[in-house]
DNA sequence: GTGTATATCTCGGGG
DNA sequence: CCCCGAGGTATACAC
């Protein structure tokens, strides 16, 4: 990884064109070629860079990035005030915990945390645009397609009315019903959920969890 | 801006948990406090953050990150490499050009360049479940809500038509069609549009920036 | 490769 | 402050 501080001016042109006026900043260069340029702040977002592949040509205080897609960055140094190389080697990478899968896998373990009398029918169930997160039953046999999510926006809501419209041809799920389950749900996806007659619950992680060991604990 | 090269490991706990291994990083942190823990490779999303503000305690090669939230940032340091810090004052900030919102400044003003004889009623017309990007009338009289999207995919057209479902309830409105407007606009959005009687066009922003200094130049 | 769904999304605007 | 929409979203995964 080289880091260079330097006096600079950036012009990109791609998908947009945007352009940063002359000022101090850090110019970070990775092992797979990807470039950033950050000032000193604003969260972790560069001000501008360029993503691997690319082809990176330094000449005469001109750095020049060119993406295969013809993107181009271009950084015009007037002044370098440092300039440092480090070898990092790959990295072991991230390990996760509390994303949407687990929620879905303890909903998948406990429906009744949804509604009363919910029995699992299978999680990830196919239909023919995408699997919906868990189909289920309900105590009168009433089949319940349950998308989970973390947050609850209304994106959520058109991905479970698509799938319901799908599962609703099959003669074995007709009348199918939705519910729309996550840790909190916005306003305006509660507002589109009533008006297509889907079902929102709220539910809680780490009780879940709580359920969850309680029912190990039990063995 | 502080600039650490160290072998470390780090744990995050707040909206999810998550575990970095021992290995050799960079860890960058800003004159607004945020801390960003980079790898050397895999774009410019750092491994593991912590946003500002924050309260950052560095003690005995152990970094504890702190937010307001609740979150914590763990930074088990083994051996530090680098360690330098620059002042790189305020950036002046990036300027775009050719975002979405340019795009519907310049429809909102050239309405005839998406159908003719259409007539501007207002931009991002209210909805109780967001506002519609335009609203127009066209020469019958009827309403058109209009969509603008830099790309047409399949969302913008998701989007329309709730939009549409929504006016098409107030009496004023009744019978509102749509129209989804985009740089270019996929196949598959095409497809979904006309089998919602949705309108497709497709305008060339650098064509519609020459209309408006033709405009322009007429004064 | 395109298409789809997730994200500690980030970021900015409006009420 | 939250809600909402856009993004050069990036990233992973299925087809």
């Amino acid at each position: 990884m080289r880091l260079v501080i330097a006096r600079c001016s950036v012009d990109y042109a791609g998908r947009l064109t945007a352009h940063l006026p002359l000022a101090t900043r850090l110019l970070m260069v990775k092992a797979d070629g990807c470039v950033a340029i950050h000032a000193d702040g604003g969260a972790y977002k560069p001000l501008n860079w360029m993503n691997a592949p690319n082809r990176l040509i330094e000449s005469d205080g001109v750095w020049t990035v060119t993406s295969p897609k013809g993107e181009t960055l271009t950084i015009t140094i007037e002044e370098v005030l440092h300039d440092t190389a480090h070898d990092l080697g790959v990295d072991p990478g991230l390990q996760k915990d509390g994303v949407e899968a687990h929620l879905q896998e303890l909903l998948a373990a406990n429906c009744e945390a949804i509604a009363q009398g919910l029995v699992l029918v299978r999680r990830e169930f196919p239909t023919d645009i995408g699997p919906v997160d868990l189909l289920c039953r309900d105590a009168d046999g009433t089949a319940v397609a349950i998308e989970v999510k973390r947050r609850g926006e209304i994106d959520g809501v058109e991905q479970l009315t698509r799938y319901l419209e799908r599962l609703d041809r099959d003669p074995t799920l007709r009348g199918v019903r939705g519910i729309f389950v996550a840790q909190s749900i916005k306003p305006q996806a509660k507002v589109l959920a009533a008006s297509r007659d889907i079902d929102c619950v709220e539910v809680d992680y780490d009780e879940l969890r709580g359920i969850e060991s309680n029912v190990l604990r039990l063995f």
